[in-house]
DNA sequence: ATTTATCTTGCAAACATTTTTAAAACCTAT
DNA sequence: ATAGGTTTTAAAAATGTTTGCAAGATAAAT
C-alpha cells in the first residue's frame, strides 16, 4: 500500500500500455472517448498522481523557481516573497526560498545548489556584489536560465530588475525634512557599494544642494539596519559641536533606535529633532510617536518581479530582453518628522 | 553553448561509459585514482553540473520539503520558516513554501501538489480541521512521508508536532493580570476549533477559577487576529455595563488595536485597563507602551520542527512514532500590563 | 606460462514520464 | 472484397542519473 501507482500500474490492469494511459490523462486528441475515461475512473480509483519529478526530467522544466533574500523575517522581503509566491503558484510554480544572511559565500553556493536543482528562474535581491558573485550571475545567465533582480541589484547586461526609484526616495524625504524646518540634516546610510543605498545618498545630496544647504561629512553614517546601530549613530551625532536637528535614516530600525537614543538624552522629537526611517515595517506605524518613512510596495515589488519572470520564460526570444521596472516609492508622513504634530 | 552537459558528455570526451563516470563523480572506491582525477578535471573544464532531477527522480529522494503555513508575512510565521530553512538547507533539503491564506481548499489542494512533486517531508501549520484536510493528511501518511505539524497541530495518529504549551501561556497570561490586580478580566479569542485557541482559552478559564473568580461569557470574544477587530472588541466591551479591567488578547494584532480603541475612549492603560497580547510580534517591544505579551520562541520552533522530520527521515522505522514535543512559553511583561509601570 | 586474485571498467536496467514512429483496427466507397 | 483513408493503440526512444552484475585488464602467485 505504501508504493506508489505509476502509468504502468494503470496500464497493466488495463491490459494496454502506458502511452495510452499518458495520453488519455493529458486528454490527447488521439484516444477515444472510450479509453480516456475507462483510464481516468481507474486512475482515480488507484489513487494515481502523477510524478512531476519525472515529467520535469523529461521535459526540462521543474517547475521550481528559486528566490534568494539576505533573510526572510523582515517585513520587507517576507512581504516581497508573498507577492512572489501568490503570483507564481497561479502559474503552476513551486517557489523555493534561500536566504544568503548577508553572506557572499553562502549566496555563491546557493545559486549553485539552485542551478544543479534545475529551477526555471531565480529572483533574487543580492546581498553582496564581487567577483564570484558576478561569475555566478553569468553561469545563470550562460544556461538560459531568467534571472531577475529585485531592490538590491546589480548592473549586468542582460538582466532585468524591479526596484524603487531609490534617489527619488532619499529626495523625497530629505525634502519632506527641509520642509519641516531643519537646516542640519543627518544621513544614516548602508553600505554605499550597494546601489539602493548609493542612490539614497544621492538623493539626500540633491535636495540639500537644491536648498542651498552644504553637505557635511559628519552628518553620513555607515549603519547596519539594526537598533543598536542607530543608537550608536545617535550617539555619535549629539555629541558634535553642531548636531543636527533631522535625520534620514537608510534604515527604520535604524531609525527607531536613533529615536530612543535621543528621547534618554532628554532631546524632543519632532521638536528638537525629525527623522524619517526607511521601509515602512510594521511598528513605525503602531508606535505612540508614529515615524515617518518611506514604504516601498513590497508585495508589488514582489507580484511584478513574478511577472517579468513569466514574461522572459513565455517568450524564449525575451530571454534577452532587459527590462527596468522602477516604482514609485511613497513618502509617509507621521509624527516623527511633523513640524506641528497636533495639526 | 546554452546546452548542459551531462555526464555522457564527459564520458565521450574521455572516451569512457557514463558509469565510470559517474562513479568517479561521487568518488567511489571503484575508481582508479587516475581516471577520478581526470573525470574530475574534464568536469570542471566543462563545467559540468549535476542534474538533481535525474537523482531525485532514480532515487525516490526529491531532496525537496513542502512547508505550508496560512501565510508568511507575519513575524511569527516568517520566523519559523527562517529556523526550518536554516536547519534544512544544513542538511541538503531545499524548502518549498506555500500559503494557504487561510483557505482550506487551497489548503487541500498545495498538499496534492506537494505530494505530486515529490517532496520528501511536508510541515505544516494548519490552516483548517475538517473531513477534507484529514483526508489528504491521510493520503500523506499512506505514502510514508512524514509530516510534522508546527503550532497548529491537528490530533492525528502517528503524526508528530512542535507546538508551545498553549494551555499554560493562557493560564500565565491570565494569571499574571490577576497579579496586577484585574479581578474583571475579558479574552479575546481566535477560532476554538483550533486547539491553539481552545487551549489558551482553557489556560484563561483555569486562572480565573482558581482564583474564585467567576467566568464571564460576555467577557469571551471571538477575533480575527487584526487590528480592525482588536478595536471592534474593545468597543463591545466598553459598551457592557460593567466592563472588564483586564484584557488577554490570543493576538498581538488585536491587543494593538484594543489599546487603541480604549485610549481613543480617554481610558488609561495600564492604569484603568490592563492589556496582554500574544505572540511576541516586534512591534510590541517598540511601542512606546510596549505590549506584554507571550513569547512562543518561533524560530527554535521551526528547527525543532525541522529535527523531527530529520530524525522521522532517517529512521525509516520510526516513520510511524509520534513524538510531540511542547515548547515553554515566555511571558514578556511589559508596561501594558504593569500595576506600577513606572518602578 | 598459466592460474588465481584483485582492481578497474563497461553494459544494461531502472526511475516515471512524454512523444515520435509505426502498426493495427476499423470504416467507407468502389 | 479490397484499396484507401482514418482512427486508435502499441512499441520504442528519450530525459540524466545510479548500480548490480559481468567481463576485461593487470598484477601476483604458483
Amino acid at each position: 500500500m505504501g508504493k506508489k501507482t505509476t502509468i504502468y500500474d494503470i496500464a497493466k490492469r488495463l491490459n494496454t500500455t502506458a502511452s495510452t494511459v499518458s495520453r488519455a490523462l493529458n486528454n490527447s486528441p488521439k484516444i477515444s472517448k472510450k479509453t480516456k475515461d475507462l483510464v481516468l475512473e481507474t486512475a482515480n480509483k488507484m489513487n494515481y498522481q502523477q510524478n512531476k519529478l519525472a515529467l520535469a526530467l523529461k521535459s526540462g522544466k521543474s517547475n521550481n523557481v528559486g528566490v534568494i533574500v539576505p533573510r526572510i523575517d523582515s517585513n520587507f522581503f517576507a512581504s516581497i516573497i508573498k507577492g512572489i509566491e501568490e503570483n507564481l503558484y497561479a502559474h503552476g510554480y513551486r517557489v523555493i526560498i534561500c536566504q544568503t544572511q548577508n553572506n557572499q559565500n553562502i549566496e555563491v553556493e546557493i545559486i549553485n545548489t539552485l542551478l544543479k536543482a534545475q529551477v526555471d528562474g531565480i529572483l533574487m535581491s543580492i546581498s553582496s556584489i564581487n567577483l564570484d558573485t558576478k561569475n555566478s550571475f553569468n553561469r545563470i545567465l550562460q544556461k538560459q536560465i531568467p534571472l531577475i533582480f529585485f531592490d538590491r541589484k546589480a548592473n549586468i547586461k542582460d538582466v532585468s530588475s524591479v526596484t524603487i526609484n531609490d534617489f527619488e526616495a532619499g529626495y523625497m524625504a530629505t525634502k519632506h525634512l527641509i520642509n519641516q524646518g531643519c537646516k542640519k540634516i543627518a544621513h544614516l546610510s548602508g553600505n554605499i557599494l550597494l546601489d539602493i543605498f548609493n542612490n539614497r545618498f544621492l538623493g539626500y545630496k540633491k535636495a540639500l544642494e537644491e536648498e542651498g544647504i552644504e553637505f557635511n561629512k559628519a552628518y553620513v553614517l555607515k549603519i547596519r539596519s539594526t537598533v543598536k546601530d542607530g543608537q550608536n549613530a545617535a550617539k555619535q551625532l549629539l555629541k558634535l559641536r553642531n548636531p543636527p536637528n533631522g535625520i534620514f535614516s537608510s534604515s527604520d530600525y535604524a531609525a527607531l533606535g536613533a529615536i530612543q537614543e535621543i528621547k534618554a538624552n532628554g532631546i524632543k522629537i519632532p521638536g528638537d529633532i525629525k527623522v524619517v526611517g526607511f521601509a515602512n515595517e510594521p511598528f513605525t506605524k503602531f508606535m505612540e510617536l508614529s515615524i515617518s518613512t518611506i514604504d516601498q510596495s513590497p508585495v508589488e515589488m514582489g507580484k511584478i518581479a513574478a511577472n517579468v519572470f513569466l514574461q522572459q520564460s513565455n517568450n524564449s526570444e525575451n530571454t534577452k530582453i532587459e527590462k527596468n521596472v522602477v516604482l514609485a516609492p511613497k513618502l509617509i508622513i507621521r509624527k516623527s518628522s511633523l513640524k506641528h504634530p497636533n495639526e
